[in-house]
DNA sequence: GGAATAGTGTCTCTCAGACACTATGAC
DNA sequence: GTCATAGTGTCTGAGAGACACTATTCC
């Protein structure tokens, strides 16, 4: 093996949720430098021992320095360059997560979920990362069941259609989202089941479909 | 920094053209172990000098090893593990680039095109990252003008249909197809040009659009 | 009954798919 | 004229978008 200088890699992870129904992404104050003291993406280097692949490292990084596991979990893209971190050329492979808001409420640390489209300034390229993982996601969702991801075990049809709106920001019709939604069929009634207000009921969904389920047709 | 032991990090490139209509990778011979005279992806380290980010690093191979500059080449994912490669621990940021098929004729050195779906057996994952190449190609054709990358400078309509389905794997209808492509705009007639046959010459056709166009509905 | 949310019926207009047609060249 | 490929006109049926309607609960 040649005894080239080696780029540092490591693995950054976006995590996502809606947090007010506004897509949002976690950061974490960095414990060591560069930038210590500063919001940014968890992450961390790879621990060739203990870690199969990366993304065992980025599942690593969510559960040590957030304290949870996420039910989605996808490889971004790799962000790489000689000048992205001030310790030299560098490589970030980026994860991004997708949970439900209720799992992060339970985090402890020093943690704050931002706005996607109202972040304060990060070190690094963690912005782009973060455009870049938003961007994934919005377009991912108009023909995926991913925006699921950001839902409880069960909900309402209307709760699963506001949840599309806010990921991909346009307004979509009753029936029609409906009718579509139907015809995927990845969601199925929880029979019997309702949920309480202070009007009519509504029917409860969960999600059947094992895996991520990808539409034929756009939303 | 840590003196944490860090994986390999290097750079390979799934190049795709039509060879004979069938949609097929560039391999070539591997110089050095491990796995030395073997076909495989060309590939190699990041020179941290030299190379600003690892798209650079997959110029550079593509130059110094086969010998071209691709008109289309992005990254594709980034492949990790203990033990895909006998070295340790790697990483290899895989990119993929799209040419035509004649700009592939006129490269020396001892490189073969393999049809995608008939390769021989190959070192590393390289299978798995061709594998996944050929179904990104794939996707993003039916949604986008990628197929134009492999071809020519000017192009028949006919011809055109011909690289989308090979590319797609599905037969398209003409008038379909003639009317989805001019909805998109991304191609423009070359004024009076036409190319010789035995029986009516068609209209040739050039790209228009200066970077990859993505379609709002699929073809 | 009224208010508020849950859920459905239906009309229209667009457009993809299908097929048949016309056009233009070589011979 | 024939043959072969280039390119177009048009019908039909499916379905998205739009809107109005009905349904069920609490008060």
């Amino acid at each position: 093996m040649s005894e080239r200088p080696q780029p540092i890699t490591t693995v950054d992870v976006a995590l996502f949720t809606l947090c007010q129904t506004r897509l949002s992404v976690l950061l974490a104050r960095r414990a060591r430098d560069p930038f210590a003291g500063s919001l940014a993406l968890p992450g961390g280097f790879v621990h060739v021992e203990e870690d199969n692949d990366a993304a065992a490292t980025a599942r690593r990084v969510l559960r040590d320095k957030v304290g949870l596991t996420a039910p989605y979990l996808e490889q971004l893209e790799t962000f790489t360059g000689k000048f992205r971190d001030p310790r030299g050329w560098s490589c970030s492979i980026a994860y991004y997560a997708v949970v439900p808001e209720a799992r992060v409420a339970t985090v402890a640390g020093d943690v704050v979920l931002a706005p996607v489209d109202e972040l304060p300034a990060l070190p690094f390229d963690h912005a782009a990362i973060i455009a870049k993982g938003a961007k994934r996601l919005r377009g991912k969702s108009s023909y995926s069941s991913l925006p699921t991801y950001l839902l409880p075990e069960t909900f309402t049809l209307n709760e699963l259609q506001m949840v599309y709106e806010q990921v991909m920001g346009t307004a979509l019709e009753k029936p029609t989202f409906r009718r579509k939604i139907e015809a995927q069929g990845f969601i199925a009634a929880v029979p019997g089941q309702m949920r309480t207000g202070s009007h009519r009921p509504a029917q409860l969904y969960r999600v059947v479909a094992e895996t991520l389920r990808e539409f034929h047709q756009a939303l």
